[in-house]
DNA sequence: TTGAAAGCGGTACCAC
DNA sequence: GTGGTACCGCTTTCAA
């Protein structure tokens, strides 16, 4: 395939000239322009991206690393969302997106050095995971960018975008118990997801019963694993327990689809005799369970916002030479209202009836 | 970051000795090795990828392009089981992966040319879609390497590997018949997601139809879109027709989740009153609809299987140094029977009781 | 406005 | 077993 120096002979200019024409400079005569680019279309030129990205210290591929295994990752629609959003935008500015899977926080070290420290990719969009607040010290020092999902470490305060967590469980919960609701039951995120010291939703439910004056009902909260399975299980579990939720919310969208199959099979009907909150508000879920009332985590943006942060990051480094340290942010969830959040449970409950 | 240069200094010999050292030379003295091992730990020295690229002119990097934009690739799990075979495979011997989703065939062009012609990817997977017929010659001329999901052109014989969509749709409408039904309805594939000459799986349906020696019924088959809302839809227009099916066979799982909804939602429960055979047997759909028969499209089998063919293309490519051509293959479904299809709406049938 | 030549960080042919 | 050096294809400083 042609090179730079076929075109520059073919047009008869030097290969300065045909670099100049290639990226846009305009202090070439129209004519010499008009010859080279004749030149490249005659020739089928196509600019050799790996000699380029040498020369410039760039590669124009940024690299996404999720540590939860290939399994996980390609079948859950929330882990989708926020790859996607972040796909999307980084496409948009001629990015590539290298997507890593690695089994485990302990293969994701491996794969971020793999990466980085190669300059396979010019930077990382990394989910929060334990070690890499060392390896934050380590890019600090070398200059490498990276953005995370989630906070890696208690003191993180740049460079990452996080979901508040807690307060989509006080919005959830506050809006359940104005519906009547007193004994709400609770699938969690799994321990393992959060990062080190981040919050759970949990934090937030506490908060609306406490500002309800209400007790928590502690017996009611049950530690999820995000799968469709584990949630319908949970449905018996929850009948089990006496006072019985009359509301349940729960910290994903699959948990939510799971669960309302097991309310079903109890036969309870989401929305007529237990109310029902899932907690991501994903496009998947409103073709599978249109009806489902959520809080809307917004993991689209996450990962949009993520990229859009990484790539403020670059054009700094590219601009300014230095590594810039963008402030994190958190998104707030939004309520959903939609059909399985009647209140009709709680005002039986009230009236003094029991399934 | 430090460079090779840097390295062999430290450790007091060439360049070429660190080089050795790093690829796993076995002429280089033991000594000498862990002197060199000791100054690349020292200086946390990594190869720079890009440069060894420009030099190897290859780039480990594989191109993954799907023509249906990122709304779509993203939001459906036949497509991310694709996707996910393939991306084992390439992660398994080292490659990145590349997600391309441009919005339809002509932008997909676009990117094929940016990809393989820019030289960011050795290779490339890209769905069937009108126009690689040019594009092949073209590679083929250029020492290009691909393997497409699907025929691109009738008479493509190599590096192609595709679903046998009529074989899938034979095994379920043979299947079906043996049930006792007669009236077998059918949501297709969409159109336009068919390569050129392609087969439709209602080929299949037609043959088995014929084997039975019974009409087929043209009344009852309905081209889908894919998507859940479409085939709920679907449910009532089934139920308006005279003869109206007794079992209805639809060419994707989200197509039957969607179905499903609609069926229950006219009173009729799936394998009682009518049996419904989905057409892909995703992982997701185990967890959201367990109980669904299937025709199992080994659509993970599939991805995998054109990154295998890409790897020996490659391969091939580095060692003899010609671009190898391998035979198409077709993959063919097979039946998994569950809860959905009893045969008890067909008995029905027979015993003159019409819904 | 245009060109000569150095250099990015590796690899590898060919000597020793 | 080890090293000097040219080269991959592009960009860019500096001079013309």
């Amino acid at each position: 395939m042609a090179t730079i120096y076929d075109v520059a002979k073919k047009a008869g200019v030097s290969p300065k000239t045909v670099s100049r024409v290639i990226n846009g400079n305009r202090h070439v005569r129209e004519e010499t322009k008009n010859k080279v680019l004749e030149a490249i279309r005659l020739l089928d030129y196509y600019p050799h991206a790996i000699a380029k990205s040498l020369k410039q210290k760039t590669t124009n591929n940024v690299g996404y690393v999720v540590p939860y295994g290939s399994d996980f990752v390609f079948r859950d629609p929330g882990q989708l969302e926020q790859l996607k959003g972040a796909h999307n935008v980084l496409t948009g500015e001629d990015y590539n997106l290298i997507l890593s899977v690695p089994n485990s926080g302990r293969e994701a070290l491996f794969e971020v050095n793999r990466l980085l420290k190669h300059r396979e990719v010019d930077g990382l969009i990394l989910y929060a995971m334990e070690g890499v607040e060392t390896l934050a010290k380590d890019f600090e020092e070398k200059g490498l960018s990276y953005v995370s999902l989630g906070k890696c470490y208690p003191e993180q305060e740049y460079n990452f975008v996080e979901i508040d967590a807690p307060s989509g469980g006080y919005l959830a919960t506050k809006y359940l118990l104005s519906l009547g609701h007193r004994w709400i039951g609770f699938i969690t995120e799994p321990a393992r997801f959060l990062a080190p010291d981040k919050q759970s939703m949990i934090a937030g439910c506490l908060k609306a019963y406490a500002e309800a004056g209400l007790e928590f009902p502690h017996h009611l909260v049950l530690e999820g694993d995000y799968t469709v399975n584990f949630a319908e299980q949970a449905a018996g579990w929850f009948l089990s327990k006496d006072p019985g939720p009359t509301a349940i919310f729960c910290a994903s969208d699959p948990m939510a689809w799971g669960l309302m199959r097991g309310l079903r099979k109890e036969g309870l009907t989401p929305g007529v005799e237990i109310d029902l909150m899932a907690g991501d508000d994903l496009p998947f879920s409103r073709a599978i369970e249109p009806d489902l009332s959520a809080v809307n985590s917004r993991l689209h943006e996450l990962g949009a916002e993520a990229a859009e942060m990484l790539l403020v990051i670059l054009r700094k480094k590219r601009e300014i030479g230095t590594r810039a340290k963008l402030p994190g942010r958190y998104l707030r969830s939004e309520l959903v209202i939609r059909g399985t959040t009647t209140g009709h449970a709680a005002k039986r409950e009230a009236a003094g009836l029991r399934r």
